[in-house]
RNA sequence: CGGGGAGUGGCGCAGCCUGGUAGCGCAUCUGCUUUGGGAGCAGAGGGUCGCAGGUUCGAAUCCUGUCUCCCCGACCA
């Protein structure tokens, strides 16, 4: 893409109304811009990045073994008398009537929507196990959002629904989410910590909380520092053997932490960290499979409510998350496999025609090796092209001087370390098509 | 929902107390000079001051109402 010609408009100072780094910076950098409170748009850049960690999250899921469909994100009211929390949900669900007079909602989860349809279709043991997932737009009419994408009303989530014949499929199933979510984050380059979460009004004994490290996260954490331990190596390949180790290993949200009388962890490996939750999953039983009339029968004859768990990332929270924990003062520095372009080339001279047919070229090859190449070809100067490039924070800088073209040479710099380095335009090209 | 703050060109702000034809920086446009870390000079365009009502000869400024946004607390991906 050239920069001439795309549509990114970053600031130089930050809106008033912004007040954490991840806010500040997606508005700098052109990501997202507010329209209503909690309730954001996204811009070409911010789009990319969004579209990044989705497709990360559909990989992972699938892997697992997960299906992904896609729910609609309206929904009516007698749906949810049928669980009965049409009445239990509350102010947090935006309800609203149609033309008919029919009372509608803007889905806050999917939880009855997905037991109807697998209970419509679903009669059999053999049609067990399932997990369906979908990535989807939710809308939480919260008291007050904040913080900018952190705490949006209107978000990107992936919620999966499993379905198993008994409690032991129940566990299966929710392992291989766990996983999934390791090894999701750990792709995302962040580190997460799982933490064993009170179920709340969903119900269910069995729910953890993942929340990455960010100093500026709204949860309070106390865990082992064995946790850091675990390398990302190992969380990418995480299996059952991984939950059980990190399941093992001590980690509290505050207010449980609290009533924790005689932690078990010594002093000094007990880390106090703040978090965000960008994921959270749960297996509840029979809750709504019960609720909602989902029955199947068994091999042996009988017939049983499903046990369900579900499963869910916040996609769009964690755009703003990894830029929580991934920053610093010139701008966002996106890990690998998350930024919008992989290289940022610029050219530094637009008005000097080796240096410009020099840049072109290189875009042109980057192109043509399918590397997502972000061109500022602009007449700027060099300054502005650097501050705006930090900015983004696109993990690669490729520029292209009229002194470096002289000698033949141009300079690669990483974003995330600031290192340079001065190479052929043949060993640039090959770094980044390697 | 309780408490606090703020709405003035795209962004950041001043002006308001003490009414008198709306200003600064950045950004934008034009020209010239510049060109490896957000250039300089000269010129230009852009705002019915959130909205409605009131007071007044006259309202960004005073009064009333209303809408919106942000922050702190209780809840959540």
């Amino acid at each position: 893409m050239r920069l001439s010609s795309y549509f990114l408009p970053v600031m130089k100072e930050t809106p008033a109304d912004a007040q954490i780094v991840s806010h500040k910076l997606m508005l700098r950098a052109g990501l997202v811009r507010q329209t209503a409170a909690g309730i954001y748009a996204w811009l070409p850049l911010g789009l990319r990045v969004l579209r990044k960690i989705e497709q990360v999250v559909r990989e992972e899921q699938d892997k697992a073994g997960a299906i992904e469909l896609l729910m609609p994100t309206i929904q009516s009211a007698d749906l949810w008398r049928q669980s009965g929390r049409y009445d239990a949900y509350g102010p947090e669900m935006l309800r609203f009537p149609d033309r008919h007079a029919r009372e509608m909602l803007f889905g806050p989860t999917n939880e009855e929507m997905i037991t109807t349809i697998f209970r419509d279709a679903a009669k059999s043991y053999r049609d067990l196990p399932r997990t369906l997932y979908h990535i989807q737009w939710k809308f939480r009419d919260e008291v007050r959002p904040r913080f900018g994408v952190m705490r949006g009303r209107e978000f990107l989530m992936k919620d999966a629904y499993s379905f198993d014949l008994d409690e032991e499929g129940l566990r299966r199933s929710y392992e291989a989410m766990f996983v999934a979510y390791l090894r999701t984050f750990a792709r995302l380059g962040l580190q997460a910590v799982p933490v064993r979460a009170p179920t709340g009004p969903i119900g269910g004994d069995l729910s953890h909380e993942f929340h990455i490290l960010a100093d500026t996260g709204e949860s309070a954490l106390f865990y082992d520092s064995a946790i850091e331990d675990i390398s990302r190596e190992e969380l990418l390949a995480a299996d059952a053997s991984t939950i059980a180790r990190l399941t093992g290993l001590y980690a509290m949200e505050e207010e449980e932490h609290g009533k924790v009388k005689d932690c078990p962890v010594p002093a000094e490996r007990l880390r106090s960290r703040r978090g965000i939750e960008v994921g959270h999953i749960f297996a509840f039983g029979t809750k709504y499979s019960a609720a909602m009339g989902l029955i199947v029968q068994t091999k042996e004859g009988g017939q049983v409510h499903p046990q369900m768990g579900s499963y869910g990332i916040g996609v769009s929270r964690l755009v703003g998350g990894i830029i929580e924990a991934s920053h610093d003062e010139n701008g966002i520095v996106w890990p690998d496999g998350v930024a919008p372009f992989e290289v940022g080339l610029i050219n530094m001279r637009a008005d000097d025609p080796a240096c410009a047919a020099a840049a072109d070229r290189l875009y042109a090859d980057l192109r043509g090796a399918g590397v997502e190449t972000l061109y500022d070809d602009r007449d700027e100067r060099g300054g502005a092209k650097f501050a705006t490039m930090d900015l983004i924070g696109l993990p690669w800088q490729l520029i292209v001087g009229p002194k470096g073209i002289e000698r033949g040479v141009v300079e690669l710099k990483r974003r995330a370390t600031g290192e340079r380095e001065e190479l052929s335009l043949e060993s640039a090209l090959a770094r980044l098509t390697g």
